[in-house]
RNA sequence: GGAGAGUUGGCAGAGUGGUAAUGCAGCGGAUUGCUAAUCCGUCAUCCUGUUAAAGGGAUGCACAGGUUCGAGUCCUGUACUCUCCGCCA
């Protein structure tokens, strides 16, 4: 969400950068929404007039004499009337006001990269080397096959499209990817956080789902509960309504979940092996900041840094992408996404997404903090990136380390997480 | 699933139908001086107002309704917390 006052006050501003982001008038019309701003404020005025007389009139019931009481309660009583029609008319306008506000996405960064879609998205830059093999490499999921490592098949029987179960060493790999994820987060100050996958509709809201993708999400309405798509949805709610000291400042979470998406917009993409379930493990990295761009921009590249790190760790091949402004959803204000290179796709693929959502989120939860300098309450910022998402991260993983025997090379860091083996598969020994 | 108790500002905590006490912390100011204290104001949101303030007003006691001239207080529903019982990985 955006301050309402700055978008009256820089309305030119606003609709660029929603140009920007490819919003036009037809779908949200800022003209109309201070327009409304303003309405709501005038009625606003009108009806605390009458409440103010009402008021008076109330308090002066207690020192009236017997026969002036009547004639008090009598137009006490018509004011509330008139009240009650005014209020509810302010009532109907804030819901369009309120409707409008929610859907506002957040103004991207002057450094982004202004572009329509994905395709304008531009490489910052590319660590590590792909390999070129000396035998035919085989996909991730041959090498699962081969390594008795997966139940592909008989799982979907079981739970249907886009489920997945891998099992032996690579079920053990998957939980140890994340434990070297988690250690480095904790190493780095980040409060380790197991967290649920359910959420009430709120924090849905507050993240920014809401009101924007409701069909990427599942939903029990027996209980009104989602399934959470990501930890940060749940740790974007957590401090919620908080009002907190500036020294709780920065909170650094690591927050580990189940995560589920219903990929109802990828109808037929990556169909094949792990790339797209509807149920992963993702530990997420999630950061609440002072409300300060620079500060923010900082911990932005910490974020990055740290999510770099994992995949050099892994050993993996990667690219930096600064996603375009069109691109980007609404929530956010500058993103990178670290893409790992997968062989036999000849390409680059989606394992991280490093988000800066400034005040956006933090004005939905109503999570503030009290400025140590000027004592005044404050909009926290907060930002989000991947720690790690399996088994998502497992494709490129596999077939980067595979051997011409189809056994797969452990990395030196992730080693002392598989019990010190540096091959895994039916041929290692 | 059942029973009981509870939810008031950043925190603590009073308040049984008539303007939300008080303390602590934070911020601003004043004063005394000797490294701390004292006093005053402010300290949640919104409207109005202003270059910015000041000032005025409305709202706010978990949430949503209701009764009433008037609700933190009475009534109804909901959420959550705690205690106990039941069931349970």
């Amino acid at each position: 969400m955006l301050d309402i006052k700055y978008i009256a006050e820089h309305p030119e501003e606003i609709k660029s950068g929603m140009a920007k982001k490819g919003y036009t008038k037809e779908m949200l019309d800022v003209d109309a929404l201070i327009a409304l701003y303003k309405d709501i404020a005038a009625l606003k005025t009108s009806s605390q007039a009458l409440s103010e007389e009402k008021n008076k009139l109330s308090n002066s019931i207690k020192t009236a004499s017997a026969e002036e009481r009547p004639a008090i309660i009598a137009k006490s009583k018509s004011i509330g009337e008139e009240l009650k029609v005014e209020q509810e008319k302010l009532a109907a306008e804030q819901a369009k006001y309120d409707d409008m506000m929610l859907r506002m996405p957040n103004m991207p960064s002057p450094e982004s990269p202004v572009g329509k879609d994905d395709s304008e998205n531009v490489v910052r830059r590319k660590v590590g080397t792909p390999r070129t093999f000396d035998f035919t490499p085989r996909d991730h999921v041959e090498l699962m096959e081969l390594n008795d490592w997966s139940e592909l098949e008989r799982i979907t029987k079981v739970c249907g499209s886009r489920t997945y179960a891998i099992k032996n060493e690579l079920a053990r790999l998957e939980l140890a990817i994340h434990m070297l994820v988690i250690d480095k987060l904790a190493a780095n100050g980040f409060t380790v956080i197991n967290v649920p996958s359910l959420s009430k509709e709120k924090p849905l809201y507050g993240q920014g789902y809401l009101p924007f993708s409701r069909d990427e999400i599942y939903y029990m309405p027996q209980d009104d509960l989602y399934l959470s798509g990501t930890a940060e949805l749940i740790l974007n709610s957590l401090r919620a309504d908080e009002l907190l000291n500036e020294n709780e400042l920065p909170i650094l979470y690591a927050g580990f979940s189940p995560c589920f998406r219903r990929e109802a917009g990828a109808a037929g993409k990556d169909t094949r092996g792990l790339t797209r379930v509807h149920q992963f493990m993702k530990t997420e990295q999630f950061v609440i900041c002072k409300n300060d761009i620079a500060e923010s921009e900082k911990w932005h590249q910490k974020l990055l840094a740290l999510s770099e790190e994992v995949l050099q760790d892994l050993e993996l091949p990667y690219q930096v992408l600064e996603v375009c402004t069109g691109d980007m959803g609404a929530p956010k204000y500058r993103q990178y996404d670290l893409e790992a290179w997968v062989p036999t796709q000849n390409c680059y693929r989606e394992t991280h997404s490093c988000s800066n959502i400034t005040d956006w989120q933090a004005r939905r939860t109503n999570l503030r903090y009290r400025d140590n300098t000027d004592g005044k309450v404050k909009y926290a910022f907060t930002l989000n990136n991947t720690g790690i998402a399996t088994p998502r991260a497992l494709v490129p993983f596999l077939e980067n380390h595979q051997q011409a025997d189809g056994t797969v090379r452990i990395p030196e860091k992730l080693q002392p997480y598989m019990g010190g083996k540096k091959f895994i598969g039916k041929n290692a020994r």
